[in-house]
Formats: structure tokens, sequence, C-alpha cells
DNA sequence: GGAATAGTGTCTGTTAGACACTATCTA
DNA sequence: TAGATAGTGTCTAACAGACACTATTCC
């Protein structure tokens, strides 16, 4: 329940002359991870911290919540400003809290994964080109294995988002938000291998996804040669799976 | 990576100088949604509110996190105060970040999942016993239905405290953590169908879970006559099922 | 025709719900 | 012995990984 509350008289009375004490507070941010398919690769965007503290290392984006503003629209703010998008799959992850998180001040942050779809994606992401950089999911964390390029505590971020993916791409819609509106199974499967980062057999992510899937009637010519065309394909999103 | 991170000279100088800004920022709590099982119940501690706003529903507990404290450490603080507890199961829930959730103020508030074994509660809970109060779950949740009685958006905020519980129980070990140290597999399918709000069959919860159980040795006698005693047994820790 | 991928159908091992049946205890 | 729950074993349907095999395209 609770729809419109009745605020008795008394209580808004209270409320009239409620003011906020004065506590020390944490500074709140929203991070946004935002991943998309680019070439055939799941890819993360980061921006290069140009001041300290770690200047030169990379960083998940994300800013403070406003005093008026969800921390969930914080984050579709955010995302807007580095991506231009309005509307893409948002889901919050985990909440950062430790102090001395960021050595500067007391900083909570809300984690959030941010999955759009390449061709939504307008020209120019924010202000300076340089500094924001799309890399390739598999090949950082191989990297981060040996050397510290993250910033922060943004590494143990992305693991806890890539290990979010990767539980739930089976039982619900996240490989479709990674993909553009039409897309063959084979475009499908590449988003589970690399989520995933294992090799896959076509046949069964069909089999799996099929119910899920509306064929447009049209086809697609392949990049290589000698190779029979795919079947378009559309999600079908009034289809959803138990869970 | 990121072990110890050598502080470059030119950094730590920059973080001398460096005083956090002004900003306008929201107040952060950590709230407790504490669960145990009383009675073959899963029951969760609420407390009713003394003052306004909401004065005299009943909300979960929470409390404001320290400047200088983990977010999960104000968690920890907050159930000691309720329970009197000091190790428990915890996990992070959500962030539940709506501008308007507390009239008086922007309150930002990290939810988390306590699980407690009523063996291991000491006496009196906080300070006026008659204010907090355990309530047996899926009775609250079916008067939720009719009902205004929790605080807040304190029903969101359980609700999806059980859609969390019910989707991790067969693969994690939270049933366990609300059973004392040694248990017989009746008590063990009573926490699960307390959860999932259902019957179940012992005979499917014994072969589930059997790996990761340990039988002690020893039987106890049932509360029920003429019946055969249920081995009793204790969690197998080592046991990680895959997930 | 041959190379290459698209897509179908099927085999198999695992798992989860259901339940028949046996075991063991006490009044 | 009768009543009751403890616990074992098995049937079955759903599901997921593997792969054999067919289909279709272009050079």
């Amino acid at each position: 329940m609770r729809k419109d509350r009745i605020v008795p008289q008394e209580e808004q009375e209270f409320l009239n002359h409620y003011s906020p004490k004065d506590y020390d507070r944490p500074s709140v941010t929203a991070d946004i991870l935002v991943f998309s398919m680019i070439d055939k690769k799941l890819h993360i965007l980061l921006i290069k911290r140009k001041g300290h503290p770690y200047k030169d290392y990379w960083a998940i984006p994300g800013g403070f919540v406003g005093i008026n503003e969800s921390v969930e629209d914080a984050a579709y703010r955010e995302l807007k400003e580095e991506t231009n998008i309005d509307n893409a799959y948002l889901e919050q992850l985990y909440t950062f809290g430790n102090p001395n998180r960021d050595p500067r001040m007391r900083v909570i942050s809300v984690a959030y994964i941010a999955l759009v779809s390449a061709s939504k994606m307008k020209e120019s992401a924010g202000d300076d080109a340089s500094e924001v950089c799309w890399f390739p999911v598999n090949d950082l964390l191989e990297q981060l294995e040996t050397e510290d390029i993250l910033a922060f505590d943004h590494e143990e971020i992305l693991h806890t988002a890539i290990s979010r993916l990767r539980g739930k791409i089976h039982y619900t819609d996240i490989a479709f938000q990674l993909l553009p509106k039409e897309f063959t199974m084979r475009e499908l499967m590449e988003v589970y291998e690399e989520i995933l980062n294992t090799k896959l057999r076509l046949t069964n992510i069909i089999r799996d996804t099929a119910p899920r899937l509306i064929f447009t009637g049209e086809y697609r010519k392949n990049d290589v040669v000698h190779c029979r065309p795919s079947k378009v394909y559309t999600f079908n999103k009034d289809y959803f799976k138990k869970y």
C-alpha cells in the first residue's frame, strides 16, 4: 500500500517548524559504468583524471547528487553528459561507502550500470574528447591483473559490475540492451561471449533466447564472404522470463 | 591489483592543501532489516516511531552514517544497538535515494539485510523495550496489502529485501544464517518455507542441501509425540556452491 | 562445386518437483 | 501395535552443453 497518505494537521505543523540539524555529512556521488558493444567487443567508458589525486589514472565517470535530485536522476544526468544519451537501461549496482575511498574528503558513491547501444550514441562524449575513452572490458580486466590503471576503488567497482552482468545475463534482458533495435543471432551471441568472456555455441543461444525474439522478415548479408545471410531479429519486449 | 599505491610527492602536497568544498549535502543513513526465525516463523525487527513524521508508524531501524565510519560499520553499529549482536550475516541491499523520502530533510538510505539466529540474541533490544517489536514477516506482508503500517518508503524497502532473500536462498547460504549452529532438517526446511512463503517437501531440501551439511552424530527428540528423532546437523562452512 | 556461416534437430547429463516406500521412535 | 515424522530412492519433466547434420549464400 502507500499511495497518498493523509498527513495529520499535527504532523504538518511539526514539519513546518522542523529544520534539519547540521550533521557532519558525507558527500554522495552517483558513479556510472557505461557499457556498450563497439566493434564486436564490450567496452566501458572511462575518463582520465586531469588533477590530483590519482592524476592520469582512469576513472568511472560520476558526479555529486544534487540536494533535490534523486540518486537515479543524478546517474541519468551523468550518463547524458558523457554519452549524450537520454534513455538507456540503468540499474543500481552497489554503494561504496568506505571512508578514505577518496583521500580528499568523505565520499559515498552509489554506482550504476548503464547499458547503451552503440547505434544510439551521438557524437562527442563530453567536452574534452581526448580525456574520455572506451576501453575493451576483457582486455582491461586482463591488464588490471598486473597494472594499476584505475583511480580510487574503481577497480573493485568494475569487478562488482562484471559479476553482476555475468550473473544476470541468463535470466534477464541485459544482453538485448547492448544491441540496436535490429540484430542478428550472431551479434546476440557476441554479447553473451563478451560478457561471459567465453566461447559459446550459436545454436544454444538460439534455443535459449528464441521465445524473446521476433523475426523481422529481413535478412542481413554477412561481413564474411561465401556465407548465408542471417535473419534479422527484434527483441520482444512483451516477453518476460520468470524470475 | 591495488595494494599499496605509492602516492607521488606532488599529489601528497596537493592533498595537504585540499579542503572539501561546502556543497549542500544529503544526509546518509544505514537502515537495517533484521530478520530472525522465532517460533518457527520468520520475523523482522521494527521500531515504533515516537515522534513526527509518521508518528506511531513502524519503521526499519537506522541511523546516520558517521563522517569517519564506513556505511557497513554504521549498519553493524545499528545492529548492535538494536539486538546486542556483534557478528551477524550482513549484506547490502539497495540504496534508496529519492528526495522527499523523508519530509524533514533530504536523506539517502543505504539498506542492509541482517540475518541473525534467535539463539544468539541477548535480552533487551534497545532502551524502550515497548517500542521495539518483532513482526512475523508473512503476516505483515499480508497486512500491508490493505493497511499502511510502515513509515516513509519502508514498505518498498521491505519488499525489496524479501525479493532478495527469495532470489538468493537456493544458491547461497542465507538459510543457514537464520539457524543456530546445530539444527535439524525440519528446522532448515521451515526457514525455506518461511522465506518463500510456500510449502515444500522435506525430502527435496535434504537432497539439495546435503552436500553443505555435516551430521553431528547427535539426534534430537521431536516436539511431536510418537515420532522418530531427527538427526542434528551443522553447516559446512567450507562448502561453496557455485555462483 | 567448395568454402563458409546460418540454422535445425537430437543426444546426454544435470537438476528440481513429486511421491512411493522404508525406518524409527513413543504412547 | 498404531500413529507420526525421519529419511531413502526413484520417476519425470525441464533445461543446458555438445555436436551431427542440413541449408543457403557467394566466389
